[in-house]
DNA sequence: CCACTTTTTTTAGTATACAAATTATTGGCG
DNA sequence: CGCCAATAATTTGTATACTAAAAAAAGTGG
C-alpha cells in the first residue's frame, strides 16, 4: 500500500448524519418492521434527506424509528442490494455518489433500457395503456409551469412505459437504474426550456408507441435520454 | 378473491428441502458468517443441490452451517434481491422458477444488455483484453468435446466481454440476469451441433471487437443470444 | 509539539430468547 | 367419510445481550 493511500484511507471524515430530526414515517398495517424501515429509508433517500458521503449508523436509524436493530439491518441490506447505499472506505454503510464517469456509464445502461422498453411498449401496449400515456402527459402540459410536481409526474410517465412493455424483468432493471438517479439532487427542470423539449420528447415517444412503431419508439426514447444526460452534465458544470 | 385462487393456495406443497446433507463448504478466512451463508447457498443453487419450488427453511440453513438463523436471514435477503430466492405463495422464501414467457422475458433483456455490452466491449476493450478473449476462444476450441468445462468456458468468455465494455453498471445489470438464467438447470451444449455454432458465433464477436466495429459487435451478440433462446426453447419442448 | 502506543468508546457481527403469525393436527359433528 | 373448529407445532419476525473489531481519545516518551 502506498502512502497516499493510507493518507487518503485515514482523512476520510464521516459526518454522522444529522437528518433525523424529522418526523418518521408511520407504519403501515400488516407491514413487517423490516418493510417499514426500508420504506422508511428510501423515502428519506428519495427526499435528499441524508448527505451523500454520511456515514448511516444502524442505531441511530433504530432509534429514530424507534425499533429494534435487526429490521434495520435488513432494511440496509436490501438498499445496499438496490445500490442506493454503498459500503464505505471504513466499516459500515453510506449513501452512493457518483463520479462524472459513473454517471455517464449509467445513463448508458439508461439509454439501452430505456430504448428497449420503448420498442416493447410499441409491440405490446395496450389501448388502455396508450389512453393512461396520453392522459398523464396532458396533466404534464397542465403542470408545466411546476418544475417540483413535473419530476413526479416525468416518473410515473417513465414508469407507465416501463409497465406497457410487458417485461417484468425490463421493468425490474430499469427501475435499480433510475432509483440509482434519483440519488441526484437537482432536477434538471431548472434549465430553462427544458420542460419544454422534454414535453416534446414524451408526445413524440407516446405516439410512435400509439402507431406500434417499434423502431422510431427506441430512436426516440434514446435520443430523450441523451438529452438528458447532456443536461445533467451541463448543471454539473455550472457548480452543481 | 375465487375459489380457483383458494385453491391454489391451499393445494400448493411445500416439499422440505432434503439436499441438505452434503458437505457444508468452510468458512473462508476474513468472510464474515453472513457473506459465508451467502455464498454457501449461492453455491448450492447453481449446483443445483436444491430443488425449484422447494421452501428453503431459515433453521434448515443454519443448522446445516452450524450457525445461528441471523446471518442466514442476511443471506436469503441479499439472494432474494439478486433475484434466486422468491417469496413462496407461503410465508418464508423458495427457489425461483421461471415460465416460459417469464425465459422469454428474461432473455429479451439479456439480448439487450448483451448488445450493449459488445458495442461498448469493440469501443472500449484494451488490447490485453482482447487477447485475452482470444486466449479464452482458444480453450473453448481445445475442450470443445467436454460439455461440462464448455458452460464453464463460455461463462468466463462473456464476463470478460462484460468487463471489457468498461461500464460497472452494465456489469452489474447483466450479471443478475445471467445469474437468474443459471437457474436452469441443464446446458443447451447437448443439443447436438450447438457448441460449434456458439463457438463461431464467439469467434465472429471477438473479431468484431478487435476491429473496433461496435455496430457488428452488436448484431453477432444479439443474434447470438436470440439462438441461444430458441435452443432453450427447443430443450424445454422436448420434455425438460 | 509531534509521532507512537495504549486505553476507552463506539459500532457492526452474531447468538439467543421471545412474540406473532402461519401451518399442521386432532377431534368432533353432520 | 368429509367438513369445520379448536388446538398444537412449526416458522418467521423482532428485541436484546453479548462478542469482536474498529475508531477515537488519552497518555507517553522523544
Amino acid at each position: 500500500m502506498t502512502a497516499a493511500t493510507q493518507d487518503i484511507k485515514k482523512k476520510v471524515d464521516r459526518p454522522r448524519i444529522d437528518i433525523f430530526g424529522s418526523q418518521p414515517p408511520q407504519q403501515m398495517a400488516g407491514e413487517s418492521l423490516g418493510a417499514f424501515a426500508y420504506r422508511a429509508l428510501r423515502d428519506a433517500i428519495r427526499a435528499g434527506r441524508i448527505n451523500p458521503g454520511a456515514h448511516i449508523r444502524e442505531l441511530d436509524v433504530a432509534q429514530w424509528l424507534k425499533i429494534s436493530r435487526t429490521p434495520v439491518r435488513e432494511a440496509f441490506h436490501r438498499i445496499v442490494a438496490d445500490g442506493l447505499l454503498t459500503n464505505g472506505p471504513w466499516n459500515g454503510v453510506m449513501l452512493a455518489e457518483f463520479s462524472q464517469q459513473q454517471l455517464i456509464d449509467l445513463y448508458a445502461v439508461r439509454e439501452t433500457l430505456e430504448g428497449a422498453a420503448a420498442a416493447l411498449a410499441a409491440r405490446n401496449a395496450t389501448e388502455a395503456e396508450v389512453r393512461l400515456l396520453f392522459n398523464i402527459a396532458a396533466t404534464e402540459e397542465a403542470e408545466k409551469d411546476d418544475p417540483d410536481r413535473l419530476v413526479v409526474i416525468n416518473a410515473k410517465l417513465h414508469q407507465m412505459i416501463y409497465r406497457a412493455a410487458h417485461n417484468q424483468f425490463l421493468l425490474q432493471s430499469l427501475t435499480v437504474v433510475v432509483d440509482a438517479l434519483g440519488l441526484l439532487r437537482h432536477s434538471t427542470f431548472i434549465i430553462p426550456g427544458s420542460i419544454d423539449v422534454a414535453r416534446r420528447d414524451h408526445l413524440k415517444l407516446i405516439t410512435a408507441i400509439q402507431n406500434g412503431d417499434p423502431k422510431r419508439a427506441e430512436l426516440v426514447a434514446r435520443r430523450h435520454i441523451r438529452r438528458a444526460l447532456s443536461m445533467r452534465l451541463e448543471l454539473l458544470k455550472g457548480g452543481k
